[in-house]
DNA sequence: CGTTTTTCATTGATATATCAATATTATGAA
DNA sequence: TTCATAATATTGATATATCAATGAAAAACG
């Protein structure tokens, strides 16, 4: 088959761009004093946008595993930067709350973030982006 | 600005969409009997295309640490899929061989991966394909 | 009711990634 | 030629991912 190299090619350059874009941002962040990276930075955000989530709602929401939830909770909680809160009613759930630590992290870090994301997307029309928005979901869907 | 949300979804939907292949790869795989990931398989296909590699150019071939690929042909070499050569002029470094099973293994599992990206891309457009691959590629060089 | 099944969160084993540090060699410069 | 520097591969610490197994609690159901 003709496409089979190019077909390897859009896998290659995935994987790649997804390393290159995190070595990035943990090395910006690092540089302006954050000790986060990015995949918790994300984990901070949700759980600043829709307060109270279950660890199983946030694996959802992200999807992500939920060992790989409670393992991030861990590190952003050695971070004073989350709080798991029991539920009374439930004894098996927690939820998770950010402390006001977190809420100024994630505000002063959020400049970064975008600054990164734009960085990234430099010389790239938006009409392109959109493709590659709709090729990437339309893989995953494939996929799954 | 108005397209922070869009920029944020590219990242998303890469980092998704890589661990979406690879799992399915896992699975796909290994339903067939194949103990190996996907990254391993790329590997094992790069020294039998380019024998005699030392480990620093394998590395730079598929953009990795070094450390990974010592990890990585570890395991490959737990599974006697490849050999170390140690080079007599250089001490330091070894050249890379795939054994005769791994010839057997990349040869038979080459269907499989070739099935899995095409499952991957079906309902999409060879031009949007291209469209990808430039966005992505152009993504790598803006971050590095 | 009490018993089975599900759900939630965690933990263990393993794979891959990073960076830093190391040992061993090779190379280059004084 | 010797001594400092660079290159190669490995290992350790840590972050993230997977799946499988666990314990505890809730829900379902006969």
């Amino acid at each position: 088959m003709k496409n089979e190299k190019l077909n390897a090619v859009v896998y290659f350059l995935m994987d790649n761009t997804v390393r290159i874009s995190k070595k990035y941002a943990l090395k910006q962040l690092k540089e302006k004093g954050y000790n986060i990276t990015i995949d918790q930075w994300v984990i901070l955000l949700r759980i600043h946008e829709k307060k109270l989530q279950t660890q199983v709602e946030l694996a959802v929401a992200v999807n992500k595993d939920t060992a790989s939830i409670t393992r991030i909770l861990d590190l952003l909680h050695g971070k004073k930067l989350v709080r798991r809160i029991p539920n009374e009613y439930d004894k098996r759930k927690s939820a998770l709350v950010i402390t006001t630590k977190g809420e100024a992290y994630l505000r002063e870090a959020k400049e970064i973030v975008e600054a990164i994301r734009e960085e990234g997307l430099k010389n790239i029309s938006a009409s392109d982006i959109e493709t590659t928005n709709r090729v990437l979901k339309q893989m995953a869907i494939n996929m799954t």
